[in-house]
RNA sequence: UGGGCUAUCGCCAAACGGUAAGGCAACGGACUCUGACUCCGUCAUUUCAAGGUUCGAAUCCUUGUAGCCCAGCCA
């Protein structure tokens, strides 16, 4: 009866017949999977190459490149570079180091939407063709009013009727540069009177005598998003065309697009909510005053959640993908929360990173019956919870540097570090009891000072004797002095995000640096290189500042704390 | 006040007519050479609201309510 009792929950634990529940979109794939709508799954990421990624496009990136993986089809990284007024190659650049980062592999699929700027070309000409698209000689003020409101339909554009011989010609002038910006544009025919304002003969084509990063100046007409779009995912033979909410609405132009250009096997768009962070700052203009500001370093920051700043901070894919994952896939708005991607840190880090000994507030300690000019090498594990990082030499002496708060003269209840006649350990060395302290004129502590049990080499007494407190240290000898950087949300949050003006209500205190002492192995770590700083959280060397020899450290998260001292 | 979408714990999110999973956060407690980690326990008699159908409703129906998106020659 016990054994049965126990045995049961461990088995309906690894019984792989409760299948972890389907989100949404896989769903749509099953059921189009077992349809037979389609015979195999590609997806894409598609973003126009206009500026920074942030953590919301890490969303779109591992779910697409998930699906893709999840159903053995492929992912393709696709530059949706139709408007040449806003978009850049040095984002294209940034981008596909984001995407690849992230570990989302496009192998040789790597795609620009204005390849396709002929076959686009060609479907306007067959839509005009069938009579399902005109050109249309309204100004850019004069579309807006005839669209209608919310509320009032559109009325016909007068050059609705146009013949579909003058139309083929007029578009074939457009596309020769016959007119100026804003001259003409080529419209859908659908339905002025749509109480989807999307399907008012939405522009498809428009004018811009402008060099393109991609195609240069091949071209001086370009396609719209919404007819473009379609068409990308069509060519590419993309199945399920994923990408966020405010795109419902433009659902039916699309199935509108890919049906009238008469593609086989149309791609179906599937949308999804986008992925907020509370009290965080992803919009362009804002991060972009930010910089200008000098309030922040640059797009990649450690205190931005741009992917290049979550990566300089020293996050890892690997993290980011579990956030998104435990974040959920639905269609409900949402607003995660940091400590969840925190979480996803820690969790990360924690058997991955080498645990050493760092002290970022220090106090001098000393040990008074330790053979004074003595230094002895301490074996140290690198991660007790992974022995395949295995261990490093420490080196030991009479001087110390420990962290000022595991110190205080006269402790409250319940405090179990280092006070005045208290015994504790330090870490991996000795036990240590406090005898003294110094203090400047100020009552500042300025040196403490202990005895220790040379019986107790390596962190243990002999006679089984206990102690409470075990505290980090570095020899003063050998330390590192190197800079380290604590960072704070950039937003402050008892305020939150946004002032009455609108600006954005910002924590002066979200970067803090401070000259910390480490363990000589530490000062030889590489840029990138992650660590867990006993006590005080995960740590990278930034791999913008750390010079051979000199790391530079960011603080990647702390440890999570849940005891609280007055 | 047109259309589209969404409402389940502080934050995410399952549940697909059979009697409210899970994670984060929080709070107890055990353990500990990191007050971390780990472990164990607590945390929605109720699913936006009100009605209805049903033996049975978060799921179906009605009527409301709230939030988000749409009137770029942006994506």
């Amino acid at each position: 009866m016990e054994e049965n009792k126990k045995l049961e929950p461990e088995k309906a634990g690894k019984e792989e017949g409760t299948p972890v529940s389907r989100h949404f979109i896989e769903q749509f794939i099953d059921k189009d999977l077992a349809d037979g709508v389609y015979s195999h799954v590609q997806t894409r990421f598609p973003p126009e190459p206009n500026g920074y990624l942030h953590i919301g496009h890490a969303k779109s990136i591992l779910l697409n490149y998930g699906m893709a993986q999840e159903y053995g089809g492929k992912f393709n990284l696709r530059f949706d570079d139709t408007n040449p007024t806003k978009e850049k190659t040095e984002f294209v650049e940034s981008i596909k180091e984001d995407v690849a980062w992230l570990g989302a592999d496009w192998e040789d699929r790597l795609f620009f939407a204005s390849n396709y700027f002929q076959q686009m070309y060609e479907c306007a000409v067959l839509l005009i063709k069938k009579g399902k698209a005109f050109v249309c000689d309204l100004t850019a003020e004069e579309i807006r009013e005839t669209r209608g409101t919310l509320t009032e339909p559109g009325t016909n554009s007068p050059y609705r009727d146009r013949s579909v011989e003058e139309n083929l010609q007029l578009f074939e002038n457009m596309k020769n540069g016959m007119y100026a910006d804003g001259e003409k544009v080529l419209r859908a025919k659908i339905d002025m009177a749509s109480p989807n304002i999307n399907m008012r003969d939405p522009i498809i084509y428009r004018v811009a005598h402008m060099t393109h990063h991609n195609t240069g100046d091949a071209w001086c007409i370009y396609p719209m998003y919404d007819f473009a779009h379609p068409i990308e995912d069509a060519i590419e033979h993309i199945t399920h065309s994923l990408c966020t909410l405010e795109f419902e609405d433009h659902r039916p132009l699309y199935d509108w697009v890919v049906r009238e250009c008469e593609f086989e096997e149309p791609p179906r768009q599937i949308e999804f909510a986008k992925l907020y962070l509370k009290n965080v700052v992803t919009g362009k203009r804002y991060i972009k005053k930010l910089v200008e500001n000098g309030i922040v370093d640059g797009w990649d920051d450690p205190r931005l959640v741009s992917i290049s700043g979550l990566r300089r901070r020293g996050y890892t894919p690997e993290s980011i993908k579990m956030f998104v994952e435990l974040s959920g896939i639905s269609k409900a708005q949402s607003t995660a929360e940091m400590p969840l991607l925190e979480y996803c840190v820690r969790e990360d880090l924690k058997t991955k990173a080498r645990r050493m000994m760092a002290v970022l507030d220090p106090v001098k300690l000393v040990i008074d019956n330790y053979p004074e000019g003595q230094t002895e090498m301490l074996d140290v594990p690198n991660n007790t919870e992974n022995e395949e990082l295995g261990s490093r030499q420490v080196p030991f002496g009479r001087e110390l540097y420990i962290e000022r708060e595991d110190f205080m003269e006269v402790p409250p209840k319940k405090y179990f570090r280092l006070f005045p006649g208290n015994e504790v350990r330090l870490m991996n060395a000795y036990f240590v009891t406090c005898t003294g302290l110094e203090k400047d004129e100020d009552g500042n502590v300025t040196v403490i000072h202990c005895s220790y049990d040379p019986a107790s080499r390596g962190g243990n007494s002999p006679d089984g004797r206990k102690v409470k407190g075990t505290i980090h240290w570095v020899a003063a000898e050998t330390a590192k002095q190197v800079t380290v950087r604590l960072y704070e949300n950039i937003i402050d949050e008892e305020k939150g995000m946004f002032a009455e003006d609108g600006s954005l209500n910002l924590n002066p205190k979200s970067l803090v640096e401070v000259q910390g002492f480490v363990e000589p192995a530490l000062g030889n770590a590489e840029a990138g290189d992650r660590f867990q700083f006993v006590r005080n959280g995960y740590f990278c060397a930034d791999i913008k500042d750390s010079v051979p020899g000199q790391p530079v450290f960011n603080r990647i998260v702390g440890l999570k704390s849940s005891f609280k001292l007055p």
